[in-house]
DNA sequence: GTACAGGCAGTAT
DNA sequence: ATACTGCCTGTA
């Protein structure tokens, strides 16, 4: 079964159906939703190359793939990770434990490397609505059209799309400042100085250490693209929204405050901290964290 | 007008 | 190490 929340972009999708033996429903992240739209009774995405579309049919849902791949929904929804298991672990916290229950499916969505990087990069220091305007600019203008459905999507480009085009180009695409970054990351992807397979099977250090040589890329970013793409569930990006999460409840990081930016100084001791404490899976407790506060705040998606 | 939005790099202490 | 600043662009 899929359930569409009042908010458009929250989008929920029961698993069982998917044959997963644990919990029933999954929630897209924040990354991924920049560009999912609704059209009558589905839901369409762009996952790199593809169009992926979620269908509430009688009860339960239909995953579809454009062109059509096999086990992408398996690869897309994490359907291989020990659900039971990840929750337990991150429930040792009972604040999580909470969470965990009171969204019962929310879940990490795998990612594309390419596109998890270039959507972070465009979400620097700016809102969901413009971050959504600048990636479908970009889609618009470096993808290949698509046709689902009798309409027409635009594949997300490759690294090496985005590497043709000129700098100016990308500021065509409302990125501003960002252009240069994007630009830098696209030659790093392209020339083999970032290899995302490679990282995917480094550590956690290693693979941040060769994401923050790029241009561009700091440590949110580094820590979205680990955790949402390349394996590394353990990351624990923090935004101004975490840090104040993280703040409000847990007094063993009182003594640290902060304004409304995070130093990094601020950004390692929070990290570090964080996953220390929530453990191997403390990018998926960031998840609840990250979302309650969105639910919390009443932001628009 | 001006403050602000889910960072980052460069420069100065 | 930490603090300060500029940066595109759109909205309130």
């Amino acid at each position: 079964m899929i359930k569409f929340n009042k908010d458009r972009r929250n989008c929920l999708v029961d698993l069982q159906s998917l044959h997963q033996s644990f919990d029933p429903i999954v929630s897209i992240n924040s990354g991924q939703v920049f560009l999912w739209e609704k059209h009558c009774d589905s839901w369409y995405g762009i996952h790199g190359e593809r169009i992926i579309r979620l269908t509430m049919v009688d009860g339960h849902i239909e995953f579809a793939s454009f062109p059509e791949e096999r086990s992408c929904d398996h690869k897309m929804f994490r359907l291989g990770d020990d659900a039971r298991s990840i929750f337990e672990q991150i429930s040792r916290d009972s604040y999580v434990r909470g969470l965990v229950k009171m969204y019962p499916g929310l879940r990490l969505m795998r990612q594309e490397p390419h596109q998890c990087l270039f959507s972070f990069m465009c979400a620097s220091n700016t809102n969901i609505p413009m971050i959504r305007r600048m990636l479908y600019n970009i889609t618009r203008k470096f993808g290949k059209p698509a046709k689902v459905d009798g309409m027409e999507f635009f594949t997300f480009p490759s690294a090496d799309d985005i590497n043709r085009a000129g700098i100016d180009e990308l500021r065509g695409c409302g990125l501003g400042y960002r252009a240069r970054s994007i630009k830098a990351a696209a030659i790093a992807i392209v020339s083999g100085q970032i290899d995302f397979n490679a990282l995917t099977r480094a550590s956690y250090a290693e693979a941040k250490k060769e994401l923050l040589q790029v241009y561009g890329i700091g440590n949110k970013i580094a820590d979205c693209v680990l955790l949402f793409s390349l394996e590394k569930l353990d990351a624990f990006p923090i935004d101004i929204w975490i840090a104040r999460a993280l703040a409000g409840h847990y007094k063993w990081l009182h003594e640290k405050k902060f304004g409304d930016k995070i130093t990094p100084g601020q950004y390692e001791y929070l990290s570090y901290s964080a996953r220390e404490y929530f453990g191997k899976y403390a990018g998926y407790a960031q998840q609840y964290l990250y979302y309650h506060m969105r639910q919390e705040a009443g932001k628009k998606w």
